[in-house]
DNA sequence: TGCAAAATTTCAATGGATGAAAAAGATAAG
DNA sequence: CTTATCTTTTTCATCCATTGAAATTTTGCA
């Protein structure tokens, strides 16, 4: 898988007949999966059985996929890559704290809406992640790699106001504060609104600093 | 290794016979298996080297430290007590970015005192994580893990002022900003004194916001 | 149709991780 | 010192993810 498949993986359209079976081997392998996954668990499934159910041979599995795990993350290339394409289409008049809350807003809402995927779905996934190790720490080490193309990419939008390290800090500022504020109110059911809420408030601490969570009347709304 | 021996992990004051034996042994484990990852790398490494470099069976390994790699992460749990010691002893007058930025202090400091290990063990330990990829998705698990138990410290500290998510928002935005940018930093050759203030600039702009990098001025100093 | 490229399968091997039972070592009591 | 007991280590057997290489099949194209 060279970096032209890679750039078109999640565009429309597929010419040869070739390129839309292999997108098609692809999409078998990940419904197998996820479907497995849920149903058994995740250390539970063998990748003889993820192979079987997608009728291709074990070996062929990691002519798609790195590892295991990385059925479960299969889109997140297209999500950094909206990620990016918000902080590149910096406009004259924003500011660095206005471009990432609209970056935190644009990806949140993509995360939940309908056109990706339920809401449901996304939670299940979610439950999946956190509740494996081993998915735990991949997704972790896919949302760093995500950090320093974010990092870049803001540094690059504001090429003079900005050091690569101010930006990388910004970045690991926000990034971190949103995490964490999910993660921390996963344990109770919350609807889609409370959760992006909750993301979002997070944001707003990053953006305004911890200071402002010391001030009797929060500046931050 | 039940709770009490883990609580008694890194203290002193041992009794028998058996239990020095076994804290040689783990420490044997340790040296052989940093001597042998930054000798020969972390993949080429076998367990098997391991173990027989430390006089013990490979089996033996695993009563010991539960994968390959948390032997590189043997002291994670003492750093973390010490992290939350900070934020229990708060004082009265104490503002959370006060005591965050005190955290920050405390733990730059001793991750690069002498006391602990040399500051070139430490760098060479650092490279190795973040050029090994299953040592960098473990180090973010770990740290991971620690941002909540601090998100919860946190809480109990200002159980009147903080929300829990609003604790996570802050150590969230504090160690994705610390994190990323003595990243970001790594890749020219840096003194101890820089890294240092690299990781305290992150943490001021994670304290008084991202949106002081839009002020002409940076009040963060 | 037949050749070249790409994808898949088959086969074999490595190495991390785990469970269970046997063996060896340490402790405490008599 | 010796025995009964508890802990730790070793031995043995096994599972499964992952990888390399060679053989085979499929697809694209002349």
């Amino acid at each position: 898988m060279d970096e032209k498949d890679k750039a078109v993986q999640y565009s429309s359209g597929m010419v040869g007949l070739r390129e839309r079976k292999k997108q098609r081997t692809r999409q078998a392998l990940i419904e197998a999966a996820l479907r497995l996954f849920s149903e058994k668990g995740f250390e539970e499934t063998t990748l003889a059985e993820i192979a079987a159910a997608a009728d291709v041979s074990t070996r062929t599995f990691f002519s798609y996929f790195a590892s295991k795990e990385d059925v479960v993350f299969h889109d997140s290339a297209e999500r950094l890559d909206r990620a990016v394409a918000v902080l590149a289409g910096r406009q004259p008049g924003d500011t660095v704290a206005g471009l990432l809350l609209r970056l935190v807003d644009e990806s949140l809402r993509w995360a939940t809406s309908e056109e990706n995927i339920t809401f449901e779905d996304a939670r299940l996934r979610l439950r999946l992640v956190l509740g494996e190790p081993a998915l735990q720490a991949r997704a972790l080490q896919v949302l760093f790699d995500d950090q320093l193309r974010l990092a870049k990419a803001l540094h690059e939008a504001f090429p003079e106001r900005l050091t690569p390290v101010d930006a990388a800090a910004a970045v690991g500022a926000m990034a971190g504060a949103v995490k964490a504020a999910i993660v921390a109110n996963l344990d109770e059911e919350r609807s889609l609104q409370e959760i992006y809420e909750t993301g979002r408030r997070a944001a707003e601490v990053a953006l305004s600093g911890v200071r402002s969570l010391d001030d009797a009347k929060t500046p931050a709304g």
